[in-house]
DNA sequence: CTGTTAGCGCTTTCAT
DNA sequence: ATGAAAGCGCTAACAG
């Protein structure tokens, strides 16, 4: 929103004596670069193998050998390359995440979330995390994915938003590769996943709307086929049939999962000759574009216009009026994930896993419910 | 703040029925799990050798030959294992982050946008991203380090917010590994980094405050030791001391860096015999805690306390009043992190390479300047 | 132009 | 209890 103001850009070695200078200990942390198992086997004079045994645990060495090669390791520094050994053992230990990064002002608060819930799971679990970024629209996505499993550099991925005929999921599938999707799919055999229920959290939210009055309750939908919203509209239509309300299809509109496409929808809405009294958004950015949109009409969400989100990001309870949302817990579907994928990876899972969480309604100001 | 209603969860496998079945074509996109070069050069009756150099694009290889190796290697779906690469060429086209996840609750806006810009740019680099994340508090975070380093995962680091003695700095210099920090450190040569000029930026914004009429100005830092910190007080006490005013010591509160930290200094600042009139904050979240610290006290931000924040994350000016911060480009930090690191990588750079970004001063309510 | 040879650093039979 | 040998899949120096 603000204008740009080119900001002044200094690229130069900056003088020595520019900051206080502190002398770190120079230390005999040694560098000790490249100490490979050969090394410690001829200083001791023993083979390669016993060298790997010995620092494997295996229990075939001699203890006296053992305490020798584990002391002489830890003197000379050295730590195995990883690469060497997952050349050898044909896996790497590594989980790899794709995320389509928005451009620029790019900052999902969920993915944040997530990829700490993954990676500290993953640590836990002894796995590294990858992660590929990629810019959505660019349809090199698949190649993010070859490369992954193609090139193996990972035992498996997580695939995170899922959408209604998702190449990403077809192609793992067809490549036989261990993954697990946030989000369902259209393919549900052979696939693991965790999800939110979306079609119960929308159905309860638009049956309580409708306890509260609301007759013309509209949807702000994202403008992809996204597997959750068409989950959600699923949940949304069930609620709206059972209690015999039409279901208008001008009230399902379809805009960017933005802040921008929410104000754009909300807008839509307004004008049409019976505007709804109640709205449920596709995410929080949405909920909170149409909040704007309604107060640039001189309309107040929560008393005039009901306006409910998804997800529950932070700043939810920082905006004004504050945000109805449906929770999602972020960073535990990140453990769930990473923990279930795992579980694949080491066989302990007999088939797929699935895993179904509750979104939790939070009524803050927007919607009274 | 919502008290934490025990999600409903249910694990178990759906019903396949569950829901409409699509079926994909199952295609002949075949699964051709495991083609190695020497496949290929089976196949055709060649070397392995011709194929690798006819597949890297080397001129030594008949322009028929070379045509037939590419079709068969098409044809047979080959992919190389970047693993073994890796390992021949020692090196991994990768480069390394490690991000410290503060708990559950995690979700720093600044670290998605961070990460778009790395990984935009790692891509169009032909660099791969790999990252580690970690509780902070655990001191196994030289572990990660160790690990990237000494294991070989990785060709160089991004070392993202650099403390006043920092031990990563020190331990990758230790190695000579090439790495490059998102600020400065207490060690300046032969470290690449990047900063926003917070010396320089706070002093302006004291000035002005200075300038609006204000003499008791406080700094809400952060309770850890982090270099742009340091640098930030200085410029505080640079303006402060230019235009003749004391410097209080009980007006530099230290907090975490959390918008509860914020609230809990601002209290303490209010407090005080002598209040102060402004307070520039260690960052937005900061900012915001003391604004709601203000509230509590029916003070009102921007009219009876001057609040500033840094960073301008996108709830800067959604929140209400909305916040006057010191704006860092992240996204494009992360760009310039990751090109400067890989011009080292590539021996592009004769030596290290500084980048300073001065901060652009977004004015909104919380401080009218 | 192409093939032979020699590894990268590690793990793992299989003998001894 | 230890070592020799055989690779994992790829690249590259060196002959021819």
């Amino acid at each position: 929103m603000t204008p740009g103001e080119v900001s002044f850009i200094l690229e130069a070695t900056v003088s020595k004596t520019f900051w206080k200078q502190e002398k770190f200990a120079a230390g005999r942390g040694a560098p000790m670069g490249e100490v490979r198992l050969r090394d410690i086997a001829e200083r001791l004079g023993v083979s390669v193998t016993t060298v790997s045994r010995a620092l494997a645990g295996y229990n075939d060495v001699a203890p006296k050998t053992r305490q020798l090669v584990l002391r002489t390791a830890r003197e000379m520094g050295y730590y195995p390359n990883l690469t060497a050994r997952q050349l050898q053992r044909r896996r790497t230990d590594t989980i790899g995440l794709v995320v389509d990064v928005t451009g620029p002002r790019f900052s999902d608060p969920l993915f944040s979330e997530l990829l700490a819930g993954v990676g500290n799971r993953a640590a836990r679990e002894g796995f590294d995390l990858f992660v590929a970024t990629m810019l959505p629209d660019t349809d090199d996505e698949l190649q993010a994915y070859r490369r992954l499993v193609r090139g193996r550099r990972v035992d498996g991925i997580i695939v995170v938003r899922t959408r209604v005929a998702d190449r990403r999921v077809q192609f793992l599938l067809e490549q036989q590769f261990p993954f697990i999707t946030f989000g369902r799919s259209t393919i549900t055999d052979h696939v693991s996943w965790v999800d939110v229920d979306g079609e119960r959290g929308v159905q309860m939210v638009v049956e309580r709307l409708i306890a509260a009055g609301h007759r013309h309750i509209a949807m702000l939908q994202p403008d992809l086929p996204l597997m959750f919203a068409l989950l959600r509209e699923r949940g949304y239509r069930r609620a709206m049939r059972a209690h015999g309300l039409p279901v208008k299809e001008t009230w399902i509109v379809r805009r960017p999962l933005t802040e921008d496409g929410g104000y754009q929808g909300m807008q839509h809405l307004l004008r049409l000759r019976t505007p709804p009294t109640a709205v449920v958004a596709g995410n929080d950015q949405m909920a909170i574009g149409a909040i704007r949109a309604l107060q640039d009409r001189g309309l107040r969400a929560g008393s005039d216009v009901a306006v409910v989100g998804f997800d529950d990001i932070p700043l939810a309870r920082h905006v004004h009026p504050s945000l109805t949302t449906l929770r999602q817990p972020i960073y535990e579907i990140g453990q769930h994930l990473c923990r279930l994928l795992v579980a694949v990876l080491r066989r302990e899972a007999d088939g797929p896993r699935h895993l179904l969480l509750q979104p939790e309604l939070i009524v803050r100001e927007s919607a009274r419910l």
